[in-house]
DNA sequence: TCATTAACCGTCG
DNA sequence: CGACGGTTAATGA
């Protein structure tokens, strides 16, 4: 539980650990399929599987179905536990990982223990596509939030892509422009606004990738602690909860077992002045990341 | 372990 | 000065 709060001592560990990992599964999806005849049906079966995430996926949309057929056969699925890391910042990048089920959190780690989450991922997101194009190293490490599912895509997979399918090669470029419009939206959150405006920020942007309406308002439908909350804001965990128990007190949002639900989006937009902001949110509205889009 | 509250303190407009 | 937010400590679930 404590081990993916350090920053780098045992990250390196952890890192090399991973690398075995994700080679077994690199070479064993390319290289090595099961032969046998149960091995088989199972085969087939994990290729059904794996066909219906990655026709979610942003970066295959548009394929035909068959296309994406081949593309599975040379992928794989891999668990990870809750709390496991999937990647580590600093290690090298040698494919693209691709959520299938399950929640992970994305986040730079500082020296003293402090943590800034750069987003929470769900179903079919892609992770850190730009390490996994220009093939260096990850920027943030990426830790299950809950059990999860991954598919690794090898990086000779995605070569294969740009090659073979031009289709991907749009798509890759849509979700770049889309990744750095976000990161240069909360840069400037994170810069220009106060406690309440970047918790106001956090809260409205999960709500649009994971909120569903509910009688009352808009649920962010998982778990988040106060710290979860407190590390995508850029604040510590007692001013996230002064500002949370405040919006409680004033009936803007209820929580219960740690899921927030949304009572009063309006006021809730009002103290982040959402009103007179400059940035276009509705980046964050897109199905890009398998949310419920232009829910708010 | 997580959530909450309160007292205290430094910074800044 | 006063609002804001980080630090610390105590407490309860």
């Amino acid at each position: 539980m404590v081990t993916w709060q350090r920053p780098s001592g045992l990250a390196a560990a952890t890192a090399s650990a991973l690398r075995e990992r994700v080679g077994m599964s690199a070479r064993g999806g390319v290289a090595a399929p099961e032969r046998s005849a149960d091995g088989e049906g199972y085969q087939r079966d994990e290729n059904k599987r794996l066909v219906s995430v990655l026709e979610r996926c942003p970066l295959l949309a548009g394929l035909e179905r068959r296309e994406v057929e081949d593309i599975a056969a040379l992928c794989r699925f891999q668990p990870f536990p809750a709390q496991a890391d999937i990647f580590v910042e600093g290690q090298a990048c040698d494919g693209l990982w691709v959520l299938a089920s399950g929640r992970v959190r994305l986040y730079h780690s500082a020296a003293d223990g402090r943590q800034h989450v750069v987003s929470f991922r769900g179903e079919s997101s892609a992770l850190e596509l730009g390490p996994a194009l220009d093939g260096r190293t990850y920027t943030a490490t990426a830790t299950a939030l809950e059990d999860c599912v991954l598919v690794y895509v090898p990086k000779a997979v995605l070569s294969h892509l740009a090659r073979n399918y031009p289709l991907t090669v749009r798509n890759t470029i849509e979700q770049l422009c889309l990744e750095l419009r976000q990161r240069d939206i909360a840069t400037a959150v994170a810069t220009l606004k106060d406690a309440r405006g970047r918790i106001g920020c956090t809260l409205l942007q999960l709500a649009r990738q994971y909120g569903h309406r509910t009688p009352g308002g808009v649920r962010i439908g998982f778990r988040l602690t106060r710290q979860d909350i407190a590390d995508r804001s850029g604040v510590t965990i007692e001013t996230a909860i002064r500002v949370l128990s405040d919006l409680q007190r004033q009936g803007v949002l209820r929580t219960q077992a740690q899921v927030i639900e949304i009572l009063d989006v309006r006021r809730l937009q009002h103290p982040t002045n959402c009103g007179e902001c400059q940035f276009d949110c509705s980046v964050f509205g897109q199905a890009a990341f398998g949310g419920t889009a232009n829910l708010l």
